[in-house]
DNA sequence: TATTTTAGCGTACACTTGTACGCTGAGATT
DNA sequence: AATCTCAGCGTACAAGTGTACGCTAAAATA
């Protein structure tokens, strides 16, 4: 009752998984990895790969699905610190590029299918991503008194445009990089305070 | 002196590009596609591809340039129907989003290539957006007295707002894709005002 | 007109890819 | 102890890739 056997097979799909992550990087992407290198780097045969997956694209929704866990650990890491007392925009943001500093293939992945070739891909990223908007819009609703719909939009444009410098931070060491920081940090300060003026206005 | 001979490489040059951005779709990114699949349907044999390129990721760079200077028209576009006295913020989306409709493939390229495998490819993009965000910023500047750094800003985050709603376009029709605009038009508002706020503010 | 240039072609080669098929041996089940 | 299950392997194959090399014919140049 030990299961030694199915032990050991979860361990070569974990490796498959680590694999396919240790070989995504800022020159490779998940559609231009091959099942055989990834086989390669994880110890087994090619064939051997049909063990644990259907193809290619079942690992790689496996990888999404992963690296969306990770960013929900994420926010509620960052709910916590918040919940400590520290600022909501800066704590956000900084947990944010610490995701990308730890996790860069996780991200990177969340990046690219976000608008890759395969429909599949793109649909698990979106769910991912609705998940993290949903949660921040409802953090919103109940800050800010503004209407859910609102919220929504406010929470959907933040994420966006933290996404896109996460993306481009990825590219960028030292000073470059904090300026960034700080001009995302007015940017998201910016539909704040937009927001929270519209949805008022709304509201009347 | 007519130059027979340049004008037909240019006309095959020409055809190259294009079988390439035909062959860009949904399915299809730019990194997978092969020298010579764009050979074949620019109806030449795969060696010739070297009497104009000197390999696929000169093609591309050729091609990230064809899609900036198409963004760079439509933007003269825009500014000519506001001053006919258009709205501003929903006269930019419509154009925008005429371009996504009638160049698709222009839009996918720059798009994914924004964060793709290639450093080249990445920086070529940026420069292109930046463009386009540079002129935003000069119109905001202008028409709302801000300081230049708040304009830029506000740019950089309308621009990114547009360019990931863009993408989501794609893959939408009919009223989902209304309803998408008209959220893209409120978070466009939530930086114009939260832009104008934080601008003034600053400048006391 | 004689010569040079060159866009495009065909052949050829060395690789890499996904995956079908059948085997094996160690764990699980009876 | 006898049987079954199945993760992993090796072989094999067809298909596709980039590109080196040398040829040809037509346009350009002299």
């Amino acid at each position: 009752m030990a299961g030694v056997r199915a032990q050991q097979k979860m361990k070569t799909r974990q490796a498959l998984i680590a694999a396919a992550f240790n070989q995504l990087s800022a020159e490779h992407s998940f559609s231009n990895l091959s099942l055989r290198e990834v086989a390669r780097e994880a110890g087994i045969a090619p064939t051997s790969f049909y063990r644990h997956f259907k193809d290619m694209n079942e690992l790689g929704l496996t990888m999404v699905d992963e690296a969306g866990l990770t960013l929900r650990q994420l926010m509620r890491q960052a709910r916590r610190r918040i919940a400590i007392g520290g600022s909501v925009i800066s704590t956000s943001v900084l947990t944010f590029m610490e995701f990308i500093d730890n996790q860069p293939n996780q991200f990177r992945l969340l990046l690219r299918e976000r608008s890759g070739t395969s429909k599949a891909f793109r649909s698990a990223v979106a769910r991912e991503i609705k998940h993290f908007i949903l949660e921040l819009a409802h953090y919103l609703e109940g800050e800010t008194q503004c209407d859910s719909h609102h919220a929504y939009m406010q929470a959907e444009a933040m994420v966006t445009i933290v996404f896109t410098s996460g993306a481009e931070a990825l590219d960028l060491e030292g000073q470059a990089r904090e300026e960034l920081v700080e001009r995302l940090q007015w940017q998201l300060r910016y539909i704040s305070f937009g927001g929270y003026h519209y949805a008022q206005k709304n509201s009347k």
